[in-house]
DNA sequence: TGGTTTGGTCTGTTCATCGAACCAAATGCA
DNA sequence: TGCATTTGGTTCGATGAACAGACCAAACCA
């Protein structure tokens, strides 16, 4: 971890945090493992981001055990349980950020599978439940712009799909 | 907003966020004035950071609403209720951040007044209420390191302090 | 009113990211 | 099985962000 993106006198638990999910992209791409991704070539098509920079953060992220390398060869990157204990940080950035900048008009939801929509909460607004994210799906929103991006992970996230299933790209 | 902290090719939520809060330092710096902390130098001096990138984190911050300069001259930085809202955030990633580096230790615990201490899931865990940010009590916790800093920002909370109340430095 | 403190602003240096080029390794197919 | 293609990197120069120090304007207070 580099000394630019370090906090080491901040004695912080938030601090500690962000040394290790606080560089550009690296919640993006976290956003797009929980969302299924799982091949680099995907991952960096989807977020347009240089493959320098993605090929780092994968290292960084599999080093400190938030992501695994899943295969030889051409490996598949799986979220590990520590990662997935960040999920309520990114539904509540990706409800606070469609509130603030498209309100009422959620560019993405979130929904107890079988049940009903994640509150800003995170849980069910049917059970009241917070669902583990494989039990979430997510779908796209009325604030979606499906012209923005066409990229085979931005054409599959047009259907449904349940979080941590991997997402098939033709 | 630079373009080299924009992710102006990514329609989601989270990247709306990240554009405002995402920055180094920034987290931080609301993290600080969660804690009760107002002035500028006393921001600087708990942060370390340069006072170019302060001035320029906190601007940004009144641009996009999330903080209110109160006072002439020497302002005051209050935020308001969309930054307030972060909280969640702030409170997961403290809590993940220590678990992971000091398990079972936090630096800082978070407590609902004269109730219970508050869980992963920002619930009282008395009570179970997620309690506002205004009636949280703030404490070190076992996993503190005292002798880390003693500007006056952190001689001040090694007591406990509620938060969104002005911190008293000497 | 003058000295001190606070809150900036400016600038050269260092580090991170970007974008393109190059290449090694893996995959797929005839 | 061998070759072409795809995938997953690595390298490098240009650009932008952060840092550290110096300077200074504005505010405060005795």
């Amino acid at each position: 971890m580099a000394l630019g993106t370090d906090y080491p006198r901040q004695d912080c638990g938030i601090a500690r945090s962000l040394e290790l999910v606080g560089e550009r992209w690296t919640l993006l791409i976290l956003r797009d493992c929980f969302l299924g991704v799982r091949r680099f070539s995907d991952l960096q098509a989807h977020l347009d981001v240089s493959r320098a920079v993605l090929s780092s953060r994968l290292d960084a992220l599999v080093a400190e055990g938030l992501l695994e390398r899943v295969g030889d060869g051409h490996a598949s990157y799986e979220l590990t349980e520590d990662a997935i204990a960040l999920w309520p940080v990114l539904l509540l950035l990706a409800q606070w950020g469609d509130q603030r900048t498209s309100p009422g008009r959620p560019r993405r939801t979130f929904h107890h599978v079988g049940c009903g929509i994640l509150g800003r909460d995170g849980r069910c607004s049917t059970c009241d439940v917070a669902p583990h994210p494989r039990d979430v799906e997510t779908r796209r929103g009325p604030g979606a712009d499906p012209t923005l991006r066409s990229d085979p992970v931005s054409r599959a996230l047009r259907e449904p799909h349940r979080l941590l299933e991997p997402l098939v790209t033709a």
